[in-house]
DNA sequence: AAACCATATTGACAATTATCTATATGATCG
DNA sequence: CGATCATATAGATAATTGTCAATATGGTTT
């Protein structure tokens, strides 16, 4: 919560991806290990781990060693707070009528 | 709505710079020309420009001519489908009881 | 300890991005 | 029409990103 524009560059620098967007919605509903996402790409392991650093720099996903693995979830707080950033966002319709204020 | 991955990375993009994400704060509530939206930047005219171009190219921001300004506001739709994204994303926690299945 | 499995780091490189200056386009006003 | 204001486009460039091959690290197993 509370996050500054840094951060939520951030968080969206690491949504910004379409490989990271797939990881993002395998993790949705499970914990997963690298070798399991990995499964579903066609890119090299080093890549993959490239990834997943991202995600866990950004604080959207959490690592934990699992023996020789690592487990990867959702991170809640993080979720949270995107979804508390957008709530605050309030959209009005394009001023059509014309009577419109000095630039 | 019923976005694919591509998409979604676009707008990602779009959201994934600090000065495009005060942009969207900035129209959040009003609709704003140019020159209003660069008073509060250090950066060129054309360095803005160009970042409305890639807020409005992912669909987040609407444009539209209003005599000789530009009045740019932000596109509900788009808003919408991101929240819808956000709702289908379930998050279990990390599974720490160990019982963990095979890799 | 040695071999092996899973994952991370390093170094290289092509592609993309954010920024600027210079210039073009579009609209309004005298 | 010509000047002027608001915004867009083009071209250049430094910084960042996504990818790979090669190698290192950490953990498990024999």
């Amino acid at each position: 919560m509370n996050k500054n524009y840094a951060d939520y560059a951030l968080i969206f620098k690491s949504l910004a991806d379409e490989t990271r967007l797939k990881i993002i919605e395998m993790l949705s509903n499970e914990e997963l290990c690298a070798c399991k996402i990995l499964e579903n790409f066609d890119i090299t392991q080093p890549t993959l781990s490239y990834h997943m650093r991202i995600l866990c720099d950004s604080g959207l996903v959490i690592s934990r060693r699992d023996g020789a693995w690592m487990r990867y979830s959702l991170n809640e707080e993080s979720f949270e707070s995107i979804k508390e950033l957008f709530d605050n966002i309030n959209i009005v319709k394009s001023q059509n009528c014309g009577c419109v204020d000095e630039c």
